[in-house]
DNA sequence: ACGCTTGTTCGAGTATTATCGAACTACCGA
DNA sequence: TCGGTAGTTCGATAATACTCGAACAAGCGT
């Protein structure tokens, strides 16, 4: 349970970003690691039970919106920000519905 | 045949337009669209089959990524872009890649 | 080593989707 | 009204995904 296969930048894929994003389970974890930093899958888990938990996110980190990392027993999520505006600019921020600071 | 079903704007989901532009058939039609103008389904089947591509438009349309207009026998496709602008601002640019003039 | 917590993996059930051929519908021109 | 063109709808098939319980694994404290 050690290391997770995370997609390497170059190899992350557009399609795949998108289809990780579109569910909406998904999307709502997404909104709380912007909003909320780094979190564990227990943190985001809404309700719903573990291994669906642990099957978005794999989702997630496959397609490369998410990394993970093992601290603990515990697994801590982070939004791979950064890459993914590199890749993808102004994806992120209007998935996530940020208003640029108007009027 | 005559009329199709498109959502009013305000009935577009987030998450039903990322699935919709997750496919890559789909989202190369989008490209076409965005950056041709409207087209007929048969100008953007790149030899897929016309039941395929009438498939993918109907997710498209759905969606509401797409406007579809019958014109003659042909049907004409346009991108929703005025309202996916306004709905989800700057997601379609981010999607299609479109660079911000930079240096 | 034991137990607790946190996640992952497995398997099954259900549902949704992609793909394509075939049949059907709509529109137009001769 | 007969073709021809442009798309849609209908099946059928195959693949993929979501959900959840149950079993397994890893890490940490005692």
């Amino acid at each position: 349970m050690r290391a997770f296969k995370h997609p390497k930048p170059e190899d992350i894929e557009l399609t795949r970003v998108l289809y990780a994003l579109s569910d909406p389970v998904r999307l709502e974890v997404v909104r709380q690691l912007a909003d909320a930093g780094p979190a564990s899958c227990a943190a985001l888990d809404g309700g719903r039970p573990k291994s669906s938990m642990s099957h978005h996110f794999r989702v997630l980190r496959e397609a490369g919106v998410v990394f993970t990392e093992t601290n603990g027993p515990a697994h801590m999520n982070e939004l791979r920000r950064a890459e993914l505006d590199r890749l993808f600019p102004g994806l992120l921020s209007s998935v996530l519905g940020e208003k640029k600071k108007k009027r």
